[in-house]
DNA sequence: GCCGAATGCCCAA
DNA sequence: TGGGCCTTCGGCG
């Protein structure tokens, strides 16, 4: 589930529920016995999401990071279950609330310097309102790698997974190999404004909805009609064929007929000939 | 019940 | 570039 906009959610949901409450931890699981032990009725003072990352700031100077990673998951329950259903990493309960955090990359505390690093490695993050576009585009605009690559890259920009990078290059008409160099910045631009929109709007409707329905809410938009080419065989805009292929380790989704591979203006290229 | 894939990322070669 | 890690879920028998 987790691109930037799942964290940034979760950031607030949590930090509504557990900022300046005193939580009990404990992990069922066992892998985190020491730090939930540590964690334990300690107050919660903030919750803040970096790119897809997660901290929590506890009283006493104590840092709790999480990191999803492609299986991490929060569950929310009212009240903790008896038997914790599957491998629970980490539980936090406080009065009405329980959470439960199963299959993450990352759960760990750490100290100040861990966090700055981690953090000084991530590119501007979409769904920070002062993120810099100039940040990532000096990176981008020097760059033989792909566009499609580069979006998947953390330290270029903040956020984007597989979904958004093929629904945001979808909707700006741009092949994912096209070499970040080629790139003019108004298309550069208008991928960052689409991507960050797009962003906003997970985190709005808990779940990503990039296809256009005009007529309803993201929740009851169907799965499989909710991506334009991501998971898709044939474009929901043109009915045409998306192509289907690897990109940076990942399985990309293009719609070739909304996405010529030239990255040049059309204008340019007609004139040119 | 087993197998593969999945919205991520690190590390070794 | 490929394998490993973490977990869940759907498709297949």
């Amino acid at each position: 589930m987790p691109e930037g906009h799942t964290l940034h959610r979760l950031a607030l949901d949590h930090r509504a529920l557990l900022a300046g409450r005193a939580v009990e931890a404990c992990s069922p699981q066992g892998r985190f016995d020491e730090g939930a032990a540590l964690l334990d009725g300690r107050r919660v003072l903030g919750v803040e999401a970096h790119g897809k990352h997660l901290f929590y700031d506890f009283e006493d100077g104590l840092v709790l990071h999480v990191h999803l990673g492609l299986f991490g998951r929060f569950r929310k329950t009212a009240r903790p279950a008896p038997t914790p259903r599957g491998a629970v990493r980490l539980r936090f309960v406080v009065p009405g609330a329980c959470l439960e955090l199963s299959g993450p990359t990352a759960c760990a505390l750490v100290s100040d310097t861990e966090r700055a690093a981690l953090c000084a490695r991530l590119g501007p993050d979409l769904l920070h309102d002062d993120a810099d576009p100039a940040e990532a585009w000096a990176r981008i605009r020097k760059s033989k790698r792909a566009i499609g690559a580069l979006l998947l890259d953390q330290s270029v920009l903040s956020g984007v997974g597989n979904v958004y990078r093929a629904e945001g290059l979808f909707v700006v008409g741009l092949h994912p190999e096209t070499p970040g160099n080629a790139l003019r910045k108004p298309d550069f631009t208008r991928l960052w404004d689409t991507l960050r929109a797009m962003l906003q709007k997970g985190v709005r409707d808990r779940r990503i909805v990039t296809a256009a329905h005009p007529e309803k809410s993201a929740s009851r938009v169907r799965r499989g009609e909710r991506t334009w080419v991501y998971g898709q065989a044939h474009c929901r805009r043109c009915e045409g064929a998306v192509e289907r292929f690897t990109l940076a380790a990942r399985t990309m989704y293009a719609c070739a007929a909304c996405q010529p591979r030239d990255a040049k203006p059309v204008r340019t290229r007609r004139s040119a000939e």
